[in-house]
DNA sequence: ACATACCTGACTAAAATGGTCAAGTTTAGA
DNA sequence: TCTAAACTTGACCATTTTAGTCAGGTATGT
């Protein structure tokens, strides 16, 4: 079980946009060299967070991107939907009555991966960029 | 995040032998059939499974395989350890004072992602093979 | 006008995944 | 003793996913 750059990229820059947006838009360019994510990479990344109405964006000189929330109702689960980092535990599709294995019934350990998703997306849903930044208090230039 | 086949396999194949192993050793060739599961695939399971005490092999003619402990000793993790199915959400080697980034200092995500691992990791040390075999219980052939 | 920064889609090298295949060795039972 | 069941080992491979790069755009403040 691993998180995928994706995700993990996605939040750090959020945080980071999140300690820096107080006046001015951000700009990607800004957060690759911060971060030192590739800057092509953000942009797809940033695309995805913008469908989903997590960040606005401003264009032309000077532009960048802003939150589009509280940073308290920004929820990791809300982050990674956006950038379709999913959990996934299961093999089967859980609307199907079918098994992983293509019997008619549930594999045995079905439950099990069904709680370990749970338990999972609960820490997701718990945590918000508020949280983060508590962590990370800096002073603004 | 997506757990992989070779995780799930090794825990769905433990459940099976678990529930059938009071009298005689299992072959790998019933559990290939009752779970679906490819033989060959199950082999390089269990010579990792073997390897790290979790279960005893008997060769020849009614031979199979037989579980090392009771099945309240064998927890997830001693499981995933076997077959190398690692939880791991930072991108940085832990012990190194460095980032992910490269940089001098820890991500301002690192936190994060060792909490999360901490939370995936403790679902895992709770969970017995037995309490598996509660929630699937029946009876003998 | 022009530099900055967002926007979009195609493309790809490398790694991981989820196996298969082949060639054994061991041992119970006929 | 012969044979078939079952473990053992290691190499091999197709497909998919990941983690980006590249090459073009378009919008806009100064
Ligand atoms: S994981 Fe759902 S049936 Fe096996
Ligand atoms: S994940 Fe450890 S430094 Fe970024």
């Amino acid at each position: 079980m691993k998180l995928t750059s994706k995700g993990r990229y996605a939040v750090m820059a959020l945080v980071d946009l999140a300690r820096f947006d107080n006046i001015n838009p951000v700009s990607l360019r800004d957060i690759s060299l911060r971060q030192g994510i590739s800057l092509d990479y953000l942009e797809q990344i940033f695309s995805k967070l913008k469908k989903n109405e997590i960040v606005k964006s401003i264009r032309g000189t000077q532009g960048g991107y802003v939150l589009n929330k509280s940073p308290n109702d920004i929820k990791l689960t809300n982050i990674f939907h956006a950038v379709d980092e999913k959990v996934k535990t299961v093999q089967c599709k859980k609307e199907s009555k079918k098994g992983c294995n293509g019997k008619a019934t549930k594999c045995i350990t079905h439950n099990l991966w069904d709680e370990l998703e749970i338990h999972i997306n609960t820490f997701f849903e718990n945590k918000s960029l508020k949280d983060l930044l508590n962590n990370n208090k800096e002073t603004r230039v």
